[in-house]
Order: structure tokens, then C-alpha cells, then sequence
DNA sequence: CTGAAAGCGCTTACAG
DNA sequence: CTGAAAGCGCTTACAG
């Protein structure tokens, strides 16, 4: 069928160079020629034969074909990446640095939606049935227990990144804890007492720790925790705009507020802005999580940089290693980001009015 | 090789059901198991064996194994991606759109960062060399002349989208002049007359038709536009920051503004808040393009809502059309979506106050 | 109505 | 030191 019929259906496809091109260049067969440019150590070949072969491979500009190569090998050279919401400028730095240590690994991302790939399970049969990967990167908070149980029992690699539940597979993540106690101690530093928080959905464990990560620095500075002074924020603006308000509403009101997320940290920002109330003038803000927008918010928000490009690649690194079959321990493998979280002050943050 | 060995080397992958597992469990040969399970219409079989065969399909959940059969029909079912800066949330509608039409014509979508594809190559390598895609759909603003040209010589079926040079590929874009003129009129119905326009890199054409429709919207509404009332934001929330205060300096200063992307429009904001300019009782802005985050800026932000989910639609379906030779008409194609643009009115405009 | 065979482009024992 | 051959999992003329 791949005979001229097809070449004249389709615009003329120039020639693709195939490794039979390469060794027809070189004047040898085909199998040196996949050895040395695969770089197989049980090879001895001519010095100037392996020369001839390298010079017409790199002449002809050839690259194998990587559907053949992933046929023979069984491997596809591609990983997976479950990810929730591309438009958050979070997930978009994740997704960053793990294409580029995937691309130093000569490994290509496929990105599914996350949403789409727990319900509707259509990337999956893609995905997984289709064998077009050949692991999985799973950046969604959302806990989706049965299918990753599905995961293990196929015996598909996998990597739950910015998560930490040991138990159900290996994780990588940054240490949010100490993230958030940053926050508390720069508003400690700055003179607040009274300090209240904006967390996340209690089924996500990065709002968890992070909300842990928040007492502990309070528990620090020996500074007491009100119940209402924890808000809920489960939708991330949206959340954020109306735990805001109803922080807002409560005697004593709170001097400064630490916020999970940026996402919620803008709803937050909102609802103080909608009523009036002026920031950091009247209320200190720490937002969670840094990308540029933050800089320019009204006012522009002091937040905390995780290093979330590094948990990228490393997540890439341990996801590579069950791939390749050198990591074969223990699956319940837990890796916390080292590098430190840093502060990055903007105009959100002043220390409390005398008055307060 | 692909042997115990290999079998043990790994954590042992569950058996993936292939052709011949079908056309056992089914009692035939596998041609037929392929052809009934593809459609061919040139198939003439029994119905108890055509039953038995999808049954058997079914209960092993099979699913083709996509390097087997991209290599076969040399079709990889994958479609390349070239995007910038997936953290916009414009360009993540854009992604999403194009994921959702290419999934429902069983495509998966490859990402490339288009700096990354331009600039080092390697991207260029790993798409196009060892081909993994079957086209490329374009979503780059930037001009890649030379590089458009290799694929138009290789004949890798291309996109443009949301651009519009049709003499370099087939194009499909959305009617930025006609949203600009919206805004226009919106201002102008409030009562405007003084209105500039913060308007993108000149080598940009969404920027050149975003401030033409502007142009073409004053003009209608029989309005003059002073040069200095027409600045440029090279790049995005800072271009758009700095553009903004040299419009401020202006005497007399506009009483409105249209800028030409929601990132600019952010960073025009920050200028105005960072000035005490009050938004919108000193100065109305209109942005351009709409995400969630438009409604919880300071004030939320009136903006101009594009079609753009479906202008990725629409370029995946054009794009399908050149793979699949269904379209094999002339290349200088050029789409424009046509469904209107609409003006998601909220804080940010308002009728200039008396005195201006 | 159905099956055996060739071949997509690779890699890798195996034989010389 | 190098080549011929088998086979990865499919599809598709072709033969029966």
C-alpha cells in the first residue's frame, strides 16, 4: 500500500532518511550502523568504518523513526502528564521543567487533562490502552485512588508529583510545611499577632500541609490559632473571595492573612479591594506559590517561591528510574524537594497599625 | 530479546492484549479481527463471526497498540503543538480546544514550547525528525519564516492559528478587528471620545488587526486619534505597565483606554492603581480576551471575549483535512471564526466623568 | 467468507 | 570486524 498511490494522495512527503539510507551511505549493512550510532559497547568496528558511518548519519541528518524504534523496544520514549487546569501559571511551571528534563532525557510529554482523564477515562484508553507512553507523571491534587490502583496492578510506572500519600505510590513534592511557616514568621517579624488563614479543600494533601505548616509557625511565635480565623477556600478565586469575606467579618479581625494558593489569593485580594479594605494598610497578605502576575496585582503580593520546577525534575528523574528499571526498591519511595522555599516581599505586607 | 529477561527486569507489566489475543479468543485469523474492528467496508463476513470477533474486542478491552500501527500506516494519530507560554490563560483555552477536537477524532496532541522549537531545535529534532506527528499546528505569534519554509518543502501538513499571513500557510484566526471595534463601541456608547490604545509588538499581526479594527472603530464613530494616543506594549503585564504610564503623562489624558491583551491589560492596571488613577471614574479600560482572572482584578476588568476554543476546533479540523488529503486544495488558505466576539461588560468602564 | 504472507523501520542475538 | 535474519504488533493486498 506504501507504494506511489499513496505519495500521490498526499502532498509529495520528501523523503524521510531511513537507517537503510544511512548504511547504503556508509557502504555497510544495517546493523553496525544501528550499533554504533546506538553506541553499543559490545561493538569492535574499524576506526574509519565507524567514521564513514557516523559522517553519512549525521550528512543525511538522520534520526530513527521513533514508532519503529518504540515497536522493536517496547519503549516509547514518551511520558505522560496528568495535570489539572493548564491556566494556572503554577501548573504551567510544572509542566516546564518537566518537559525540559524529559527533553534532556531525549523523552517527549503528552499532556492529558486531568478532569478528562479520571472521568471520562478517554486519554486513558489513549493513553495507557494504546501504549503510548511509557509512564505516567501525576500532577492532580484530586485523589484518584482506583485508578492508580489500576496503575499498579499493570505494572506502569508512575510518579504522583506535588503530592505526598506514601501509601498509594512514590511522590514527590516541596516541603509546603516549611513554605508556609516562612510566611508566618516574615508577618511575626513585621509586628502581627493576630494572623489568620486561607487553606485549601481538606481532601488535598498540599492544603493540608500547608495548613499544618501554618500552625507550627503560629505554635512557634507562641501565637494563637481562633477557629474561625482558618477559612476553607475549595475554589481556588472563588474560594478565595468569599473565605475573605468572611474573615472580614470577624472581631477581632485579623491583621494579616496567609492564603494557600495564588489562585485564591486573587479571589482574596477581590474581596478586600470590593470593600474597601486597604492592603497592606489595614491587612497584610502572604500568597503561596510565585509567578509574575503577582508583581503586578493591586497591590502587588508578597509570596512565597517554591521550588516547583526542581520537583518537576526530579519527579522526571524518579520516573525515569522506574522506567529504565534502575530504581527497583521499595515503591513507596517519598521525595521532598531540599531547596528552600524564599520569601519574596512585595507591597502586600507591612507590620500592623498601632491602633490594632 | 524481548524475552523472560526483559520480563524480569522490570516490574512485571500485566500482559497487554494484542491483535492475535483477539483472534484466538475469537477463533479467526487476525486479518479479519483487523479489518472487521477498522470498519473496511470491503469486508464480507458472517454476522455470528463479525459478533463473536467485537465481543472478543470488548472483553479483552483491546485497544491497537499505536506504535504498531503508526509504523503500518505510517500515521501516527498525533498532532504537534507549537505554543508559547502555556501560563497565559489564552493560550491554555487554545490548548484545550485543540486537545478536545483532536480527541474526538482520536488525536492526541504532542506540546512543543515554541521558544524551545525555534530557537534550539531540539524540539524540531524530536517532532519532525523521528516523526511523531502527523502536522503541526502553529500557535506561535512570532514570525519563523524559514523554518514554516522547511516544512512546506518536507510537505508536513501545518496550521497557523491565530495568525493571519496567508501567503506563508493556511491560517485560522479570529476576528480581531471586529472585537476591537466592539470595545470601541462600547466607549464610545458610554460617552468616550478620548480614547487610546495600548496596542502590541508591531511584528505581530493579531497586534496590527487588533489596532487596525481600533483605527476602523474610531473612525466609524467619527473620532480623531492623536499618534501619542496609540502606544505599544512589547511585552505583555510590563510592556503593557509602561505603556500605560506614558499615556497618563498625556495632556489632555484619554478618558479611556483599549488594550490589546489581557497580560498588557493587567500590567495597564498596575500602572493606573500604582498612580492613584481611579479605574474607571478617572479612566475606563477595555481588555482584550477573557479568563476567569479578568473578574477578580482590581477593578474587574470589561473585556472583549474571542472565539477562541473554536478557532482551535477549527484549526484541528483544517489541519485533519490536509492529513487525511481530504483537502488537497490550494495551501493559501485562511480561516476566520465567525462567530462574533462579544464585550463581557464589568467594573473597569464607566461614562467619563462631566468635567473631562 | 476467511487466512497466510509481506512489510512498515527499527534492534539484536547469532553466525560467519 | 561485519552481515543476514527474525521479530516487535499491526494492516492490506492477495489467494483460496
Amino acid at each position: 500500500m506504501a507504494g506511489p498511490a499513496d505519495g500521490r494522495r498526499r502532498k509529495a512527503r520528501a523523503a524521510v532518511v531511513r537507517l537503510a539510507d544511512v548504511a547504503e551511505a556508509a557502504g555497510v549493512g544495517t546493523s553496525i550502523v544501528s550499533r554504533v550510532l546506538n553506541a553499543d559497547p559490545t561493538v569492535s568496528i574499524r576506526p574509519e568504518t565507524r567514521e564513514r558511518i557516523v559522517r553519512a548519519a549525521q550528512e543525511l541528518n538522520y534520526r530513527p523513526n521513533a514508532f519503529a524504534r518504540g515497536l522493536k523496544l517496547a519503549r516509547t520514549m514518551t511520558i505522560g502528564m496528568v495535570i489539572p487546569n493548564l491556566a494556572y501559571p503554577v501548573n504551567a511551571e510544572i509542566i516546564r521543567g518537566a518537559e525540559r528534563a524529559a527533553a534532556a532525557a531525549s523523552y517527549v510529554i503528552l499532556l492529558a487533562d486531568a478532569d478528562e482523564f479520571l472521568q471520562t477515562g478517554e486519554a486513558y484508553q489513549r493513553l495507557l490502552l494504546e501504549q503510548r507512553v511509557d509512564g505516567l507523571l501525576i500532577a492532580s491534587a484530586s485523589t484518584a485512588e482506583p485508578f492508580i490502583a489500576d496503575l499498579v496492578s499493570q505494572g506502569l510506572p508512575f510518579v504522583l508529583v506535588n503530592r505526598r500519600v506514601p501509601h498509594v505510590g512514590p511522590c514527590v513534592s516541596v516541603d509546603d510545611g516549611r513554605g508556609m511557616q516562612l510566611a508566618v514568621e516574615h508577618l511575626v517579624g513585621l509586628g502581627h499577632r493576630r494572623i489568620a488563614h486561607i487553606g485549601g479543600p481538606r481532601d488535598a494533601d498540599t492544603a493540608r500541609r500547608r495548613l499544618a505548616g501554618f500552625r507550627a509557625g503560629m505554635r512557634a511565635a507562641r501565637l494563637r490559632v481562633p477557629a474561625t480565623y482558618v477559612a476553607e477556600a475549595p475554589y481556588e478565586e472563588e474560594g478565595g473571595e468569599q473565605a475573605m469575606a468572611r474573615l472580614l467579618e470577624l472581631d477581632p479581625r485579623p491583621t494579616a492573612v496567609v492564603v494557600w494558593s495564588l489562585a485564591a489569593a486573587i479571589g482574596a485580594l477581590a474581596a478586600a479591594n470590593a470593600r474597601g479594605i486597604r492592603i497592606p494598610e489595614e491587612l497584610s497578605m502572604v500568597g503561596f506559590h510565585d509567578a509574575p502576575i503577582a508583581a503586578y496585582l493591586h497591590p502587588p503580593l508578597t509570596t512565597v517561591r517554591m521550588p516547583l520546577r526542581e520537583m518537576a525534575e526530579r519527579s522526571v528523574d524518579v520516573l525515569l528510574g522506574f522506567i529504565h528499571g534502575t530504581d527497583n526498591g521499595p515503591r513507596a519511595r517519598n521525595i521532598v524537594v531540599a531547596t528552600p522555599p524564599v520569601l519574596i516581599e512585595r507591597a502586600s505586607t507591612q507590620p500592623p497599625r498601632r491602633t490594632a
